[in-house]
DNA sequence: ATCGTAATAGAACAATCGTTCTCTTCGGCG
DNA sequence: CGCCGAAGAGAACGATTGTTCTATTACGAT
């Protein structure tokens, strides 16, 4: 295993086990669920101790907020970065094609086993959970941040684009999932330029 | 085997256990998610014995699937029932208007806490499952009856506005359950009348 | 050299998971 | 009457849940 061998292996600040650990236990809670993932399944697939998970996360709960916030993490940063490369001369029309595209990739390359907040809230019904918590900062930025995007984009009611865009996108995500990217993706990509160009 | 002992319309109990059993379990199962409810507890709640529920089913999947089988021939009926209440001299305007409000009314009386299948998708990944196997019909359900609901009303191109209106009602159901209704229901019928009406 | 932190290793915890078992009781029908 | 299936009551199953514990090793900073 590594480790022992390299010398000038950096200290790191963020514990070469926690990133183990949280990047494993990711993936397993997406692909097959929250609680149909066990603590022991998590802690074998990551080489982690039980000891030095609960050092860095009060409990499983903790672990699944984690997820979730890098989740977020992830995604607002494709975001910003995608918007940052369209050129100053689009047209309003070319921005809202290419948020739309944007929001279509993200689903077929990130997202086939649907969107992980509505899957974790489906699996977590108090509402004033910390997981639900996070679910509910995510899907505001979303909101937030469509909206201003198409204000940008010169489109006229941006508030309620903005609505119909995060509908549609939910509606993206679960469909890519139940009923196959082939199917759900030219459905959102038709329905969305529909709405958003009228 | 079920006997075929009596001739004048077998009292046939239906087993009273069996009905609480499954009605209490549906409830939890929806409210509070499956693997999040054990048989413990709806056993207890159901004042159902143990013996008595594995005489019934062969095990909580089994459970599951029929809490799932259930739902969907409730929402079938609804919308069977519905759909015939319609008058006859009804525009294709109107036929579609009424089927907009009457999935906006079926999400805000019933549906709350999200969607049965799109909820239950997210905790079965195993896409060969029984559980996923009854998602799937009720899915391919929905949209060939909307489409050929879509086309009795006239509108043109019914495959692409089926398409659209099951994303949107996927979507209504999500975002009724993490934004609210009062949020959800006035952007579902918005949106779902400008893509019909189109 | 020593202290503190991080990680490893593994035993053990009570609680709950879904499931199977035996034994008794009830109620309707032949 | 006797029979049989449905339901109730409850003990018990092994497995797994999330969590806590002690003991040991490695490495960097003081």
């Amino acid at each position: 295993m590594e480790g022992v061998s390299s010398i000038v292996a950096a200290p790191r600040k963020t514990s070469e086990a926690r990133e183990r650990l949280l990047s494993i236990a990711s993936e397993l809670f997406y692909r097959e669920g929250i609680h149909g993932v066990g603590m022991d399944r998590v802690l074998a697939e990551a080489h982690v101790t039980r000891a030095t998970m609960y050092r860095h996360f009060p409990g499983k709960e903790a672990l699944v907020v984690a997820y979730l916030e890098r989740e977020d993490a992830d995604i607002r940063s494709r975001f910003t970065d995608a918007e940052q490369q369209v050129p100053d001369d689009a047209t309003g029309t070319d921005r809202v094609d290419a948020l739309i595209a944007l929001i279509a990739d993200d689903i077929e390359r990130h997202h086939t086993r649907g969107c992980p907040f509505i899957n974790a809230a489906a699996e977590f019904p108090d509402a004033s959970s910390d997981v639900r918590r996070v679910v509910r900062r995510h899907r505001e930025w979303f909101r937030d941040s469509l909206r201003s995007m198409l204000e940008g984009a010169g489109v006229a009611e941006p508030d309620e684009v903005a609505g119909s865009l995060v509908m549609l996108r939910d509606a993206a995500l679960v469909g890519g999932y139940l009923d196959g990217v082939e199917v759900a993706r030219p459905a959102f990509v038709a329905t969305a330029r529909l709405v958003a160009h009228r």
